[in-house]
DNA sequence: TGTACATCAGTGAACGCGCGTTCACTGATGTAC
DNA sequence: TGTACATCAGTGAACGCGCGTTCACTGATGTAC
């Protein structure tokens, strides 16, 4: 049966997929303070009962937000870094275009990853290791660039990877969510400032 | 009268700055989700409808810790670029740096300054001129430095600023908030780290 | 120096609200025979 | 194919809670004379 199919009588029908679409569509109308599991079910057309069915609690739907978003944003950077074929530093610049892109086009997906109450400050969380697995496409292409020797090797590629990471993270915070945000709007009106920027980034990188 | 002393009696002496230090002290403990105009007070050490007499209402005590945060942080961003005398380079150098440092020294302003709720979608407010008031600083250095042809001038420096600012901003971001936030914990521990990753950004933007 | 009085800055009871969660329930569905 | 029954996935009433805000109040303070 079809995620999204309209109820057909007592019993739903992909309920869990139901609330997941209605808290997505919640979070991103409200934030992270206006999410209620009760206007979550509201929107579903549930009672606000039914949620209990397929999510622990709350806090458990939204992990399962997050960790949905997550699921996405790796897909796009995989994709990104398989595309580029030029080298190494090509795919550090692909990888960041896909960052900011990603987060302008996905706002509210982007800004649920990110948020600290979704971490357990004693251990890593499966939102947080979903995490640094992306970081990890960013290592290597900056490990493979700087053996191949095409950019600077000052530091070694730790700091070079977090300098990257930095500044596309940056880049898609500002735009996305702090002061900048109103001058951004879709990725279409951004794209030649973030090529511009990324642009900077990949040349003072580059080996002289 | 000092403003932290203990109420003498009936009144208490300087509520307004005991409710700002409270409610400082509570947004770093919980968050703004967490943060409630009953807690504050009761923190205080007043009764839930005092706060009343100095602020009109929740929000309005949330502006005031904000407007607060970006006061303190302005002074920190003005007292670096003061204090760098080698040229525009090392003025640029100077005030990622102190970007970082404030970030790090008090994630929780740094991280209320930032958060999108502050900010209308409509005009700016005072919240947010009181931010772009401390990028023009940076502005000012890269179009300094462009000038003296010390950096690179591909981008003009609209570009190349706000690449600098999102690498320091990113940054502090992942640093505070984001996933490196278990690693981070105090300036001391990072400083090496922040150095060199400002190091790799400042030696980028240099001219060859 | 005293006194009357206006004003300021607190108090505590009360309001309505929506929340997360629990519970006994019930209608719909699937399965064994 | 029909029937009994277990299980699943909903419902709606109810709970206790803390919230923001309002209100009439009162104690403390400052000022005019």
């Amino acid at each position: 049966m079809a995620s999204t199919t309209k109820r057909d009588g007592y019993h739903h029908g992909d309920l869990r997929q139901a609330l997941l679409d209605a808290g997505m569509e919640l979070v991103t109308e409200r934030g992270l303070e206006g999410f209620t599991l009760r206007e979550v079910a509201r929107r579903a057309g549930v009672s606000h009962a039914a949620p209990y069915h397929h999510f622990e609690d709350r806090d458990a739907l939204v992990t399962a937000l997050a960790l949905d978003a997550f699921g996405r944003f790796g897909t796009a950077m995989e994709r990104a870094g398989r595309r580029a074929r030029s080298g190494p530093v090509e795919r550090i610049r692909a990888l960041g275009i896909a960052y900011v892109r990603f987060a302008l086009d996905e706002p509210e997906r982007f800004t649920l990853m990110f948020r600290a109450e979704l971490r357990s400050s004693e251990e890593a969380t499966p939102v947080e290791r979903a995490g640094l697995a992306s970081y990890q496409l960013l290592i290597d292409a900056v490990t493979e660039a700087q053996g191949e020797g095409v950019i600077a090797v000052g530091h070694g590629p730790q700091i070079v990877s977090l300098m990257a990471w930095s500044t596309v993270h940056g880049l898609a915070t500002l735009l996305v969510d702090g002061p900048m945000r109103r001058q951004a709007g879709t990725w279409r009106a951004v794209q030649p400032t973030v090529d511009a920027v990324i642009d900077d980034l990949v040349e003072g990188l580059r080996r002289p």
